[in-house]
DNA sequence: TGTTTATATGTCAATAATGACATAAAGGAG
DNA sequence: CTCCTTTATGTCATTATTGACATATAAACA
């Protein structure tokens, strides 16, 4: 089974959820298409991991929403006892900074520009994500722990904040560069 | 072509650089082994974007030093123009993370400290790196131009400099989570 | 002298991930 | 009534990436 698997059932733990809802929460931590997803849903439910019940809306079409089962969970505490892979980065735009001087002062600016725009949606996403979580708390949330059921979406949330904060101030870094 | 090939060319125009030592000096921005990297040289000769010679070592095995053409470098200026793909994480203690309630403290510790030896070793290789820059450069770094040859390496070694950091950050923060 | 490590280049099968194609229900805008 | 968007699920061909296998030179170490 594969890392996005994992990341599934990690989900599963705190809400059941349909193939849709899977992909739309699990994208801001680890991207992953619809089209991977349904299949290894598919999967884990062959497996046992996973089972679903079709749920009928009237508002909108019909799901199935997967739950995580025993096995799942057995699985899952497998999974997070074992080594875990470095992280992995993919940014074009920084392999085109390094030979950046092949454009003028002008373009690269608005490479930027752009840049910062998709910082600056992503940092408005996690700000609304963190405020859906203290409505949805009855504590502050600094003052959740592990044993908290809302403590692992915290601390990804706290730590993409983080991280597109510094993304952010790269970019304002670099506009002086560019001046 | 795919993103690695131009980054492989974006570091051509630097120096020229053998397969192996493209594999190195790119790992750090983009993860790639050299299986993925030695037939899209192969590909990038075929099209005329670079070629190569074959160097003779006494010291080490011989190698073949690749340059970027002409023709190499107006690829890189069409690529450059086009949109720029939105960056790519997938860092699988994140979602380890989220269900992190499923092991105990001392788990969990452990885990962080795992990965926060893995940043200390990459922020040590970071700074190694800016260093080796400004033992290279006439100028201060803080005074590069995006004229200047070292600029684009520069900016980059600063951004993953700031990402570390804030990864470190992140670690202090969770073991003070997990006390 | 044998062993391990780093350098160096390559192929190939398997896996991971994307993009295109396909379908369908429901709401809203015009 | 038609078009567009969102929700919803799926398949399949292609591309990207990894991991295993393969080979070879040279230094360092025991």
């Amino acid at each position: 089974m594969n890392t996005l698997s994992y990341g599934l059932l990690s989900l599963l733990t705190k809400n059941s959820r349909s193939g849709y809802e899977l992909m739309q929460h699990i994208q801001p931590f680890w991207s992953a298409k619809h089209s991977q997803i349904y299949p290894l849903l598919a999967q884990l439910e062959q497996k046992g991991h996973v089972a679903f019940v079709h749920v009928l809306q009237s508002d909108k079409p019909d799901k199935k929403v997967y739950s995580i089962t025993e096995q799942g969970k057995d699985a899952l505490r497998g999974w997070i006892a074992e080594p875990t892979d470095e992280p992995v980065t993919r940014d074009e735009l920084a392999l085109k900074m390094y030979c950046i001087g092949l454009v003028d002062k002008e373009q690269a600016r608005n490479m930027l520009a752009v840049r910062e725009v998709y910082y600056r949606k992503k940092k408005e996403r996690f700000n609304t994500l963190m405020d859906k979580l203290q409505q949805g708390s009855e504590k502050p949330l600094d003052q959740l722990e592990i044993g908290d059921d809302a403590f692992g979406m915290y601390v990804l949330v706290h730590k993409a904040t983080m991280k597109v904060d510094t993304d952010l101030y790269w970019c304002e870094w670099m506009k002086e560069k560019l001046k």
